[in-house]
DNA sequence: TAGCGATTGTGAAACCATTCACAAATCAGG
DNA sequence: CCTGATTTGTGAATGGTTTCACAATCGCTA
């Protein structure tokens, strides 16, 4: 497979990206389109040519010279890339507001992110069935996480118990996690961490409006 | 105000990492810290401190040599760079999983984002009330938007149907919008856009994960 | 009030990501 | 099969962000 590839460091930007192309390329494979060139592609995203190129070029030449890159082709390879031509088995941990809405999210299930385990500590939730998954007790999360083969936790709990849930998911073998808690987790180096804070974003549009107000960015 | 200062460009890491300081400075206050120094809120969030001085010299001077910040002082500060230290009035446009969860979604109230109306194209949706809030036909916007001096629109309807909203609420003078949609909207030049995609940042996990299983990457 | 230890604020240097620019490769049409 | 138009892949140039390093400043203590 891929193990020959001189992959050093790739960008987060890069990968984001990557991501970004495999959208498009989805719509475009939609749309009838066969092949599509780097200028096309990046018109269509805001992008340069140049960057998309570049992009694709850390992994490959996936391209042909005077006709642009194969859709389907390419959306192949970049799931490959991504690991998104497979299924990673995901455990949930907090069924609050945001918990529950990503336990329906059709975009993981579409991508291979399959939740397997819902978690949390209220009484009342335990038991209860979300899309056919009963949630179960955080203490069974040693138990339960080893049996079912989790890859990735999902931690949509409270700021004030998120590190505690974070340093039990470890406990467990979890290498990678997504965060939803708007604090800073601490985890092994070899642990794989990303945030999502939707809160900041909205801070990033109020910034861009403040500004516009004052006339002083553009 | 602010007007004199000679703000020309701030990187979007910059002030994605404001948010950042924001927050822990929240942790900090309720521990009681009077001050902190850029080494200690570096390590903390896992930066360095060059990095945090840096960030803030962009607006001011807000610290005092051989102590550190003023922790509630800074706070302030940064809450009026970002503009969250008043309520910016909020549209909320689709109420499935996701929307829904963002309606209950306690960090927005929090840094003063206060959704004041939600719409839905649904007939079994529209009239419904969501926290207080019953839910308005799309096709109402045109006179509600304006009406309930709405500065920022989150779109979380489905991708299909993101582009026609999006122009929607630029038609109702919206120059800001927080796109949940897993597509590249299109907005004029005086329109700030943020994309929040859920997926992508599984995709990201997915990808560390799969280079860490070949032993490509470290 | 003088001296010490700590920490900021900031130009300059180093590093990283993006864009440029062009040779190499391919397609399409005759 | 040759020629012109197109587009990739990529080393080099550019542009931007992060880190370094240190003078300037402040609190604290005696």
């Amino acid at each position: 497979m891929a193990t020959n590839r001189k992959i050093r460091k790739i960008s987060d930007s890069t990968i984001h990206r990557l991501s970004i192309y495999y959208r498009a390329l989805l719509a475009l494979e939609k749309e009838g389109y066969d092949t599509i060139s780097s200028k096309e592609l990046a018109k269509r995203e805001k992008l340069t040519p140049a960057q998309v190129r570049k992009d694709l070029s850390f992994f490959g030449s996936f391209g042909t010279r005077g006709l642009g890159y194969p859709v389907k082709q390419l959306m192949q390879e970049i799931s490959d890339i991504l690991g998104i031509n497979r299924a990673w088995n995901v455990a949930l941990i907090g069924v609050g507001n945001v918990g529950s809405a990503l336990v329906s999210y059709k975009e993981f299930a579409k991508q291979g992110f399959v939740i397997r385990l819902i978690f949390d500590n209220d009484q009342r939730k335990i038991g209860s069935n979300h899309k056919g998954i009963v949630v179960s007790d955080i203490a069974e999360m040693g138990k339960l996480i080893p049996e079912h083969n989790i890859s990735i936790a999902i931690i949509t709990v409270p700021g004030s118990a998120a590190q505690k849930v974070c340093d039990g998911v470890v406990e467990c073998g979890v290498r990678a996690i997504l965060n939803f808690a708007p604090i800073n987790l601490r985890v092994p180096d070899d642990v794989y961490l990303r945030n999502e804070n939707m809160a900041i974003e909205l801070e990033h549009l109020s910034f861009l409006l403040r500004n516009m107000e004052f006339g002083i960015a553009e």
